[in-house]
DNA sequence: TGCCAGTAAAG
DNA sequence: CTGCCTACTGGCA
């Protein structure tokens, strides 16, 4: 039978990975097929004879032959042997058996994921159509009607069941907080009288609405762990999965995790099986470029949807180079693992001096134009050929200039050298992160061009897809640094950075030597002023800059005013990445303020963003300064409310990222208080959870006293006025210092 | 005042 | 699938 189907879902089970399509009429279609996965041994042969014996007599393999694959580093095709595990069953055992090999074998392709293994090996991807030739819930063949990386795509109408709670989240579900299912939009509160009755009622709307999507608000975490035990417990269906099948559901806890210098937790994954459930308060991909954003990630990682959901910028576009290394037959080497060691001070120093930066002068600037580079280490990379196995390869040779003579000037470099390090780059082959990174770049240019032609309706969602698409290019950057990473290397790393800074450099003397004062620069960005300047010849400059350099220069706005703001710690000193201006169509841009962190109470925030949206509306000197009066009295309003008192507590939260487990704190900060109040009531959060609290009236009284915790804010009164006073005296300082001079006015 | 622990920003 | 550098605050000696 022949047929069309979006692939919506897939799964390993058993010995066979089962695929989930809607067809057209919007029904769900399940199919099977065979999929053996296959591990590929290289090295000594006979090493590998005496490994494949051993395999044999322990009856983990169905099969073994020989075979050929491309080793990475050399580009050469090396002779291997292919096994294929009796089900998806034995691989954990395979791998660790394998694992202890180490040094003895070369094993490639053995630590891949099952359904993403399945989609690279088929060339699949998911939320796509097919023409589907099918027998007996069979998949016979499958053609894709539509190109992977195609700028317009048109899903199936899904059926959505909202899932969340409605109180704080850190209140358990049946211990003070509740159920809410939201379908068709109308929402439903179901309290937890007892565990039986609520799995049964939500056992009822799963089969009434049988919903495609399951879209939650803490459903990983806090709402289906529980509902699964509570259905156990009690024997009681809960069709949370499509599949027939028997599946196993385990729930693992989270993982708390370092990345970009800061601790980030992961919650534990709760996904269905023939079913989404995406659950939004755990999904990066979902807050940054929701449900479209999480469609394109999936097509382009080649990764079910909902592990796309769940997956980190770094996770995605690793699949994506997976995918890419498959289809051309490079052998996957094993991760490296080596999760305890960090970097120590010393390697951190060496080689790596990041982006580029001139600081600016402190103060207020009239007429200055903003000119970015536009995906500037993503075209770096796939420009030169950036790759872990294109620096100082070995195929090029070693005559010209490896470890010879740095490069001198900065002219247009020779074409295979880097700047600064005398690296050299391979020519022969292209790279395998550049040939990854490539059609992402062109996507990228495809969507934000469509998203300035189209409709606001359009234009939102080819703006959350590109959104999507960029954080997968910034951390293409970051994982080329990381020892850990499949694909990284140090050397290319620094090589991108070194045709970073050159490449600002040569911006900056183009701007210069066209009559223009550079007042700023900051790795990709120049601020830039000269009397009289119009917008054609900021064009003409971008596109001279374009040319030489490379990469694209844009121009990111001419800005009626702008403010850089000097160090707190030393007022003579200017800070680089602190400033805010107002673009002459009036948008506003800030960065590094108070209001641009996560940390500050909302009425704070508000506060600032209060006097900002005033200041947007003035153009000219004159103006900024004729709006001096409204700015002190929009700052004394935000005074006395809080002098008067009875904000409500929610307004004054202060929300932090936990850094460590309780335990560690060294010091009674609030932050550290906060978690033991919480410790105390029953509520563990670990490094990487946020903790939002209060800070109480009377510093001096007990550690307990001094802050509360959120959730338990309903019932308090009193607030440290001192302490929130200051806080917005700060936001205002920000703000007035540079504007107006020292002098506030009022009484501060 | 200087130092340290703790936390967060922009690119 | 765990990539920094720098600015800043608050508490303590």
């Amino acid at each position: 039978m022949e047929t069309r189907g979006w692939l919506f879902d897939l799964y390993p089970l058993g010995n066979r990975v089962v695929l989930w399509f809607i067809t057209p009429e919007g029904r769900a279609l399940r199919l099977e097929e065979d999929f053996p996965y296959t591990i590929y041994l290289g090295g000594a042969a006979s090493r590998v004879r005496q490994v494949l014996q051993t395999l044999r007599a322990r009856g983990w393999v169905s099969r073994y032959y020989p075979s050929r694959g491309l080793e990475l580093a050399s580009g050469k095709e090396i002779p291997v042997v292919a096994l294929e595990p009796k089900t998806y069953g034995h691989l954990s055992r395979l791998r660790s058996w394998l694992g202890k090999l180490q040094g003895q074998v070369e094993v490639f392709n053995a630590d891949l994921d099952v359904s993403a293994y399945y989609l690279y090996r088929r060339d699949l991807w998911p939320c796509t159509w097919y023409d589907l030739e099918v027998q007996e819930g069979r998949l016979l063949a499958l053609a894709p009607r539509e190109e992977q990386f195609a700028r317009d795509f048109d899903p199936p109408p899904l059926t959505t069941l909202g899932l969340s709670l409605t109180r704080d989240p850190l209140i358990p579900l049946g211990a003070g907080n509740s159920l809410a299912i939201t379908w068709e939009d109308r929402t439903l509160e179901l309290e937890v009288r007892d565990r039986t009755g609520l799995v049964k009622e939500v056992a009822r709307w799963l089969k009434k609405a049988n919903p495609d999507l399951v879209l939650s608000d803490w459903g990983d975490e806090e709402i289906v762990p529980l509902l699964w035990h509570w259905s156990k417990e009690s024997h009681l269906p809960l069709p949370l999965d499509r599949e027939p099948g028997v599946v196993s559901r385990k729930f693992s806890g989270g993982r708390t995790y370092f990345s970009y210098g800061r601790i980030v937790y992961q919650g534990q994954a709760a996904p269905f099986f023939g079913r989404w459930h995406v659950d939004r308060k755990n999904s990066f991909f979902f807050r940054e470029a929701d449900l479209p954003g999480l469609m394109q990630i999936a097509r382009l990682g080649q990764l079910p949807l909902q592990q796309a959901a769940r997956a980190s910028p770094g996770t995605l576009i690793t699949s994506m180079q997976l995918a890419r290394a498959v289809k051309d037959s490079i052998l996957i080497p094993w991760r490296k693992a080596d999760p305890e060691r960090f970097k120590s001070a010393g390697e951190l120093l060496t080689g790596d001096k990041g982006g580029l930066v001139f600081m600016p002068p402190i103060g207020l600037f009239f007429e200055v134009a903003e000119l970015d580079f536009s995906s500037m280490y993503p075209t770096i990379m796939s420009r030169h050929n950036l790759s872990p196995e294109t620096v100082n390869c070995r195929c090029c040779g070693e005559a010209e200039g490896y470890g010879g003579e740095r490069a001198e000037g900065r002219g247009p470099s020779p074409h295979n050298s880097v700047p600064e390090t005398g690296y050299r780059l391979c020519r022969r082959r292209e790279g395998l992160v550049p040939r990854t990174l490539k059609p992402i770049l062109k996507l990228r240019e495809a969507l934000k061009g469509a998203a300035r032609e189209a409709g606001p309706e359009a234009a939102a969602r080819y703006h959350q897809r590109q959104n999507a698409l960029k954080w997968m290019l910034v951390t293409c950057f970051g994982y080329l640094g990381y020892k850990n990473a499949r694909f990284g290397r140090i050397e290319a790393h620094e090589a991108v950075t070194a045709f970073g800074r050159d490449k600002l450099l040569t911006a900056k003397e183009i701007c210069e030597t066209a009559g223009f004062q550079v007042l700023h620069a900051l790795t990709d960005c120049l601020w830039i002023k000269k009397e009289g300047m119009t917008e054609a010849e900021l064009q003409v400059l971008c596109q001279e800059i374009s040319a030489v350099t490379g990469v694209r220069m844009a121009l990111e706005g001419v800005y009626r005013w702008l403010v850089f703001l000097p160090s707190r710690q030393n007022p003579a000193r200017p800070v680089a990445t602190r400033y805010f201006g107002v673009f002459r169509d009036g948008t506003l841009k800030v960065r590094g303020l108070l209001c641009r962190r996560r940390d500050p109470p909302p009425l704070v925030r508000r506060a600032q963003e209060a006097l900002l949206t005033c200041l947007a509306a003035a153009a000219t000197p004159e103006e900024l300064a004729a709006l001096k009066p409204e700015l002190l009295k929009l700052s004394e309003g935000f005074r006395q409310r809080l002098r008067e008192g009875g904000i409500p507590p929610g307004e004054l939260v202060v929300t932090r990222v936990l850094s460590r487990t309780p335990a560690e704190f060294k010091v009674d900060t609030a932050t550290a208080l906060a978690v033991r109040q919480l410790a105390q009531a029953g509520i563990s959060l670990r490094p990487g959870e946020k903790v939002r609290y209060v800070h109480r009236e009377g510093k001096n009284g007990a550690p307990e006293c001094r802050i509360r915790a959120a959730p338990f804010l309903e019932d308090l009164e009193d607030y440290d006025t001192r302490f929130y006073l200051n806080l917005l005296e700060r936001a205002f300082a920000e703000i007035f210092t540079a504007v107006y001079g020292n002098h506030q006015g009022g009484n501060g």
